[in-house]
DNA sequence: GCGACAG
DNA sequence: ATCTTGTCGC
C-alpha cells in the first residue's frame, strides 16, 4: 500500500486550499511599528512526547500566555493529548494542530481575558514548500494572529539557503542579524540571529495568519531573551515537564 | 539511486 | 521529538 502518499497528496491539496484563507498582512489589534503600543498579550504553545514506547501516541501540550514587554508569565498551562497522525516533513499541523486546538479552547473558557493578541507556534509559518506550514494553519483555523518559529532549517526544494552554511554565518559574523530565506524574488521566511551571547546558530522565523514578514520577524526578538522566544521557550519547559512526569508515573504504575 | 526534511 | 553528564564560561 502507497499509503503515505495518498494521505501526503490529500493533504497537500487541502494546505493549498486552506492557503487561500491566509491573511499575509498585518491585521492585529495593537500597533505593529516600533514598541508595539497596545500588545499586551502574547501566547506560545508547544508539545513534547514522552519517551519510551514507540507507539505512544501520548503527548503534552503546553499554551503560555506572556505580559507584553515585561514577558512574565500570565498564564502557562500543559495537558495530555493523544496524537494519531505521523510526523512527516511538510505536514506537521496535521500531527499537532487539534492539540492546540485543546488548549486553546482550554484557555477561552477558563482565562477569556487572557485570550492573546498573536500566538508563536513551535514550527514555521510560510517557511514551508507550499507556504502553509504548521503556524498558518492553525493560525487560518482558529482565526488567531500566529508567527511560525523552529529551531531547525525545513528542506524546501528551489530554495538555496543550507542549515550547515547558516549556522556557519551567523557564527562568524556577530553583525549579522537576519538573513532571508528565498527561492528567486519569493521570500519564505528569515534566519534571525538567537538573542543572548551564548547561542550562535539562527532560528527561523516566519509569519503564520494575519501577520506580516517584517512584523513576524521584529516581535519574535521583541519576545526573546535568550535563543528562542520566552512565550515558546516557557510552553517547551512546562510540557517537557509534564512529559516527564508521565515517563515516571508509567513506570510506578508498572511496577 | 542518494540526499534532505519543522516536531 | 527523544536517548544523555559533564563541562566551559559569565
Amino acid at each position: 500500500m502507497a499509503a503515505e502518499r495518498d494521505i501526503t497528496e490529500s493533504w497537500s491539496r487541502l494546505q493549498v486550499e486552506l492557503s487561500a484563507r491566509r491573511i499575509a498582512e498585518d491585521r492585529v489589534d495593537f500597533s505593529t511599528s516600533a514598541p508595539f503600543a497596545g500588545l499586551r498579550l502574547v501566547g506560545g504553545v508547544d508539545i513534547s512526547y514522552p519517551r519510551g514506547d514507540e507507539g505512544s501516541d501520548t503527548a503534552v501540550v503546553a499554551l503560555t500566555v506572556l505580559a507584553f514587554p515585561s514577558l512574565d508569565v500570565l498564564y502557562a498551562h500543559s495537558e495530555a493529548v493523544a496524537i494519531t497522525a505521523p510526523y512527516i516533513p511538510g505536514f506537521l499541523a496535521f500531527r499537532e494542530s487539534a492539540a492546540y486546538r485543546a488548549a486553546f479552547d482550554r484557555l477561552r473558557r477558563s482565562h477569556p481575558e487572557l485570550w492573546p493578541q498573536v500566538v508563536m507556534v513551535d514550527g514555521n509559518g510560510t517557511l514551508h514548500p507550499r507556504r502553509f506550514g504548521s503556524a498558518c494553519h492553525v493560525g487560518v483555523e482558529m482565526d488567531v494572529p500566529t508567527i511560525g518559529v523552529a529551531k531547525n532549517l525545513l528542506h524546501i526544494k528551489g530554495t538555496d539557503a543550507d542549515a550547515k552554511q547558516l549556522k556557519r554565518l551567523f557564527a562568524e559574523d556577530p553583525e549579522l542579524q537576519e538573513a532571508p530565506i528565498s527561492a528567486g524574488s519569493e521570500i519564505y521566511g528569515v534566519a534571525v540571529a538567537p538573542a543572548g551571547e551564548s547561542a550562535k546558530n539562527p532560528i527561523f522565523v516566519s509569519p503564520g495568519h494575519r501577520v506580516s514578514m517584517r512584523t513576524a520577524v521584529e516581535l519574535a526578538r521583541c519576545c526573546s531573551v535568550h535563543r528562542v522566544p520566552e512565550p515558546i521557550r516557557v510552553a517547551d519547559l512546562r510540557s517537557r515537564e509534564v512529559a516527564r512526569q508521565m515517563e515516571q508515573g508509567l513506570f510506578d504504575s508498572e511496577a
